[in-house]
Parts: structure tokens; sequence; C-alpha cells
DNA sequence: CTTGGTAATTGACATGAATCAAGAGACAGA
DNA sequence: TCTGTCTCTTGATTCATGTCAATTACCAAG
């Protein structure tokens, strides 16, 4: 049920006192003069193109920081570009373990699970205040019958998705918990910087906790091995502040042959 | 470079001679009469619709025992729908590592991982021999943007695969070895029951080794494991054939909590 | 500035799975 | 049938990471 972008704005301040409550915002949203266009978005549309991918967002929605964008069981109807701000996907059993996903930022798609079953498979919690353009999954089935590159590009952004999780796999079935931590920080800058971020200092979003639980680790596994990449001089680490010292180091820590 | 469905039958008997090569099978296939058509294509199309949905699939083709699909670094072109037999998807790190992404059989569908970037990231390799229906990937494309049941429906198989991987992840990251174990014989009996067989026998297409890299464990591990089980009267183990002596019991091992 | 709560670090110890090693089965090819 | 090669099992030992516990650091609210 996403709110009418032509709609006055609902009561927001009402909303904003509210913590954990997802704010809708009206303001009309334009992916053609987005600045993260060409990371959500097909690339060489023509201006024809464009205007019409406009209307793929319905509208944009705010989350605080802790709040939740959809929940495991929850009806899916769209999917979500980040905007701004930084989350967490994760999955859990009845039993009480969950396990963490994957983190996501700005120009990255999310909510690719609930397609399946029309249901959200996995909770989307927002590690710092964000925004999100919400993308009704029927329009855009709609249009990329009639836009190709937009119907590529939907394609490529799900098998980029399954890619990852590959890789992901393999970390956490072949890697040890320093090769684990350095692929983790590797990947992390690597995607900032594509943002225009440092290529050496990055502030993480999440507790060792969560950390812990992407990598399949414990939170001291993981205070530890920083501990220890600082003690080789391969990185400085103050609290959620991370700068990278050495990175060839950190890429030969992720190569490194040590478990078949 | 699919054969052309009507080409003559190129000296498929020199081909049956060399082992691990591909044998591209000439016959006119036809999805509106195979029985495996619900596990792969969408349901309730009209008859117009299915005599289109008949034209994705260009050919088959065969794969021995041991042979691949497709590799690493291959050029996509297209997916594949396995009629007969069993497969395994792997990938590996330049250092040697490699980790079995998948076991898939009869009905599913493979090949998604390439689509992203035109190449295939992973290997598949026959664990016997299979046969599969090639689909262009262009053709799917093409006839989706005219066939809505086809577009929702290959949504839907990319949307299954990434909620598959996070149940993987969720194993590999937060379980420890009988449960992984026992989820894995689990999901195998399930699927196999889905396609007409036991609900408590099952013959293992794989080794140990492949088994345990699936599941993040050494092959010792996946032995002694299965030993405990027999032991418990669990199961029956005699080699690769399985028998499930107490599904509940597996259940349990799975649901239990041990690690959090 | 104090206080309470969350997050992170560090140490001591326990343990599950890896490693190393030997041997037994199974199976394909000669 | 024999032979060589995988595959699997089982035991002894090691090691990485989990577990438990104590302490410190940080941050937000009063």
């Amino acid at each position: 049920m996403p709110t009418s972008a032509d709609a006055a704005v609902p009561a927001a301040h009402e909303r904003e006192v509210i913590p954990l409550q997802v704010t809708p915002h009206t303001m009309k949203v334009a992916c053609s003069n987005c600045n993260l266009r060409e990371l959500c978005m097909p690339v060489g549309l023509d201006e024809a193109q464009l205007k019409r991918i406009d209307d793929v967002v319905a509208t944009r929605r705010k989350v605080k920081r802790g709040g939740t964008l959809f929940r495991n069981g929850e009806r899916f109807t769209s999917l979500y570009a980040i905007r701004t701000g930084f989350f967490k996907t994760c999955v859990a059993t009845e039993d009480g373990r969950d396990q963490v996903t994957g983190f996501q930022m700005a120009g990255e798609i999310i909510g690719l699970d609930g397609i399946v079953n029309e249901q959200h498979t996995c909770d989307a919690i927002a590690l710092e205040d964000a925004e999100v353009c919400v993308m009704p999954f029927d329009r855009i089935e709609e249009l990329s019958r009639e836009v190709t590159a937009l119907q590529s590009h939907v394609h490529k952004i799900m098998s980029r998705e399954i890619v990852r999780e590959h890789s992901v796999m393999l970390l956490l079935g072949s890697m040890r918990a320093e090769e684990r931590l350095a692929a983790f920080v590797l990947n992390l800058v690597q995607r900032l910087h594509t943002r225009g971020f440092s290529q050496s200092e990055l502030v993480l979003r999440m507790t060792r906790e969560e950390i812990g639980s992407y990598l399949g680790l414990k939170l001291e596994t993981v205070s530890r091995t920083f501990s220890k990449f600082v003690e080789d001089g391969i990185v400085e680490v103050k609290q959620r502040h991370v700068r990278i010292l050495d990175a060839d180091a950190l890429k030969r820590i992720v190569n490194q042959q040590s478990r078949q």
C-alpha cells in the first residue's frame, strides 16, 4: 500500500516522534535526475524511456535506525532501492537462531527474496536512518515488458545477488576467521569506494555481533581477529572506525590457502 | 551455439565414445507434453501460450557423468532445465579451494549465475548421465515480454534461488555438523519425494567429499556424522544408499538450538 | 557530571571439527 | 579374476573457534 505520490503529507510530525516507525515521504521522485541512477537503474536509455522509468518509483519511505523496512512473513509488494542509509537483512529459524544474510548500502536493491512466494522471507533492518525508493513490483514487471533495458536490468540484479551469495557460501564454507574478516572489510571498502568514499577508511555501521553473524563467527572472534590485524599493523581500529594501513596484506590473507 | 532443432544428427556415435564429451541431441522437444512441465514451466497457460513456450527450448543436450554443462568463465547464452540426471555447481578461488554451491535434479533450472556478466561464474558438473533442455536466454527474455506468466515464472525461479541460498547461509553460518547433515538429507528426500521417489530412501549421487564441500565440512566429518546417525538408529547407510528410519529425529536435530 | 546500558576487548578454558594416518570396501578396466 | 584406484570408515591427535567471565570504553538520558 504505497502512498500516492501526490497525496498530502500525512501527519509526518506525529510519526517522527515514534521511533522504529516508518515515515512515508511523499515528495515526487525522479530517477532520471537521481545521482544514484547508474547504480540502481539501467544505463543508456533514451529520453522517453527515462521518463517511463520515473514511474517505477511510487514513493519514498524513511526508516529510522533500528526500524524495519519489511519483516519475514509480510506480504511482498515492492522492491526497494536504497537512497541513503544502511541496512542488514537477516533470516531466522523457529528456534531463535538468526543469520545476517547481507548488508546493503545506497544504490542497492532490497526485497528480491519476497518475489517467489509473494511474501518476505527475511527481515530488513536499518542500521542507520535511511531512505528508500519504493518500487511496486507489478509496476516493474509491467514496464519491463515494454522497456527491454529494464527487463535485462532486473534479471541482472537478481543474478548478481545469486552470484554474491555464492561468494558468501564460499566464505562460510571454506575460509577461516582471518580470511573471512579480511574479505569482509575489503568488500565493504570496495563498495564504499564505488560510492565516492575513501579506499582506506570506513565506519562500520554494524556491531561486532552482526559482523559475526554474517561471517559465521562469534562476536569475540571478530573482536580478537580485528585485534590481531591491529597487532600486525594491517589496520587501525577505533571502535567502529577502521583505517586500512596495508590493503595488500588483507588481500594476501584472503587468497592464502589455509584450510583445503 | 545451440544446434538447430531441425539439423541432422551430428555423428552421435562418434561422440558417444568420448567420455566427458557433451552430445547434442536434436530430437524436437515439446514442453507442452513434458511430464516435468509443472516443475520448470509456468502453470495455467492457454493453448496458444503453451505452443509459444515450446519455442523456448532450442535443443536438448546430453552430458555424461563427470562431464561439464558449463564452466566458470564460459560465455553465458542459455539456461538449462534438467530433464534427467543430477548436477552439482561449484565455485572456486584462484588458490584452488572450491565450494559446492548446490545439487540440482530433474525439473530444476541451472545457469542463473551467468546472466549478470554474460559469463558463467561456476562450474556445472553432471554427477550421473544427464539430459538438459537448452533454453537460450535471449529467447526467454523475448517471450517473457509477451507471455506474462513466463515473465513471472522467471522472476520466481530467480527469487527462489536467492531464498534457497539464504537457507544455506543459515546452515553454514550457524549450524553444527549434525544439524547440517540432517538438514541436507531431509532436503534431498523432500525434493526427491516431490518427484515421486520414496520419502524414506535415497541414493546419494555425490561423494562424501562433495557433501562436505557443500556443508562446509571435511569428508571425514561427514562420514563420522553418518556413522553417528546409524549408531543412534536414525538412518541406515550402505555406501551411498541411505534409508531414513526416524525422520522426526532428523527434524529434531535440525531444530535443536546448539550454537547460538 | 553522573548513571545505566550497550558494545567491545581480553583472558582462561572447553570442545567440535580438522588433520594425519591406516586400512577396508567397492568398482572399473585389463 | 585380478589389479589399481577411488571412496569410505575409523582412530589418535591437534587446533581454531566457541564459551564463560571479567573489565573497560562509549554514549545517551537525566
